[in-house]
DNA sequence: GTAATAGTGTCTATGAGACATTATTGA
DNA sequence: TCAATAATGTCTCATAGACACTATTAC
């Protein structure tokens, strides 16, 4: 078979909502290029490992979360021959979400990793090309909000409609009127099920309990 | 650097609408591994080749088609370790969009390629996996229709509404309304720009031509 | 009681779909 | 004249957004 051989990795963008804010969760480099800068969680694709699954195991060293309450999807593909200073690298951008709190970074490199808030993240600050990596990815979150039921992958097992409407808040940075929300979500066709149980823990009246529906897109669409 | 190289390459799903209906250009393969057998035209990136001008330059070969007037965007990439039985090879799908007519299929590997048909392409009869490769192109086209102006791609430099909608009614399978079809598409700000010219070469009352706006996004969208 | 949040009801403007009607050409 | 397609207008129903109002807890 005739063809170069070309460096693959995966990179991650780990996405969560803590407190209000949408934020991201990036690794400070120790070693050259881009020694001490901030980056995206990555490595290589390992011989006869899939691309997803190498991007599992990233996930799973960066977080210590297993695959199960995550979500994960393949964002793009970024091959610039000059991307990496050290040779040829094509990179497999993935968006994960996953629920706040989420579990305690931890693992081979977790002394380096936090949480960073998207909206602080200054272009130009993070290595190789991973601020345009970051920005595509949180389009596309923003984007599938509106037709998809993906924003229950950022809450607990079981939530109320205002901790979902927080969610949806933060990524998309506007207000939403509660009670028109409120009736989107329900009247729309497996978006949520309630569990039969209620929660205090918001304050005010006792919200009821849903978890995530059976729905995978959202009809009608939900708009920002 | 630690990695195993891995062969990329590039994918294309290159379609068009001819005579009312959605086609891709597939190529027989004439050497193992699935000899005799369509597939999507592709090959190899080049070492100091970006991603996307090995697609294009794959589209060229392939249509003589040069970059102006041809929409090409990235749709995934596919990299399970056993999808080439030659060995490891990461693929990056490229969806192109191409008017109709399109210049006639030549070049190195013109007398294996032909347009096909999409609703005639059996599942399991393209090499690889081609077949999950070709549907998620579709099904990209198929939404990005509602959203972007993306069906312009597929007219000539000057088109009536008639023929936007008639490529609207190909690529979903549908019949539209030609009445609202029409309000809507005029009334979408920037979707299509006047001419001032007109045509009777669809028959009866001259029809305005228009050229593609420059909107980027349809608001509202239109709905399938 | 007050404060806070949950949830429902109502009004209105807008837009989508159905479809009538008129306009302009070729044969 | 008729046939064909282009383009505009009208009607109705559904829904999104604004917001009044009631419900149920903690303090």
């Amino acid at each position: 078979m005739d063809f170069e051989p070309i460096g693959v990795a995966t990179d991650l963008v780990i996405l969560t909502v803590r407190s209000g804010r949408l934020e991201v969760l990036l690794v400070r480099r120790g070693i050259p290029p881009y020694k001490g800068r901030l980056a995206l969680p990555g490595g290589f694709v390992r011989p006869a490992e899939d691309l997803a699954d190498a991007a599992l195991r990233e996930l799973r060293e960066e977080t210590g979360l297993a695959g199960e309450r995550i979500h994960l999807e393949q964002v793009a593909t970024y091959g610039s021959p000059r991307r990496d200073p050290r040779g040829r690298v094509v990179s497999v951008a993935y968006l994960a979400l996953v629920p706040d709190p989420p579990s305690p970074v931890a693992g081979t490199d977790a002394a380096s990793a936090g949480w960073h808030p998207v909206a602080d993240v200054d272009p130009g600050r993070l290595a190789f090309d991973h601020d345009r990596i970051l920005a595509d990815a949180v389009e596309r979150a923003r984007a599938k909000l509106e037709y998809s039921p993906l924003a229950t992958a950022f809450c607990p097992p079981e939530f109320t409609i205002s901790e979902l409407r927080a969610v949806y808040e933060a990524v998309w940075g506007t207000a939403l009127d509660p009670r028109n929300f409120h009736r989107k979500v329900t009247k729309t066709p497996d978006f949520v099920f309630p569990t039969g149980e209620t929660t205090t823990r918001d304050g005010g009246r006792p919200a009821q309990l849903f978890r995530p529906g059976t729905a995978r897109a959202l009809h009608p669409p939900l708009v920002r």
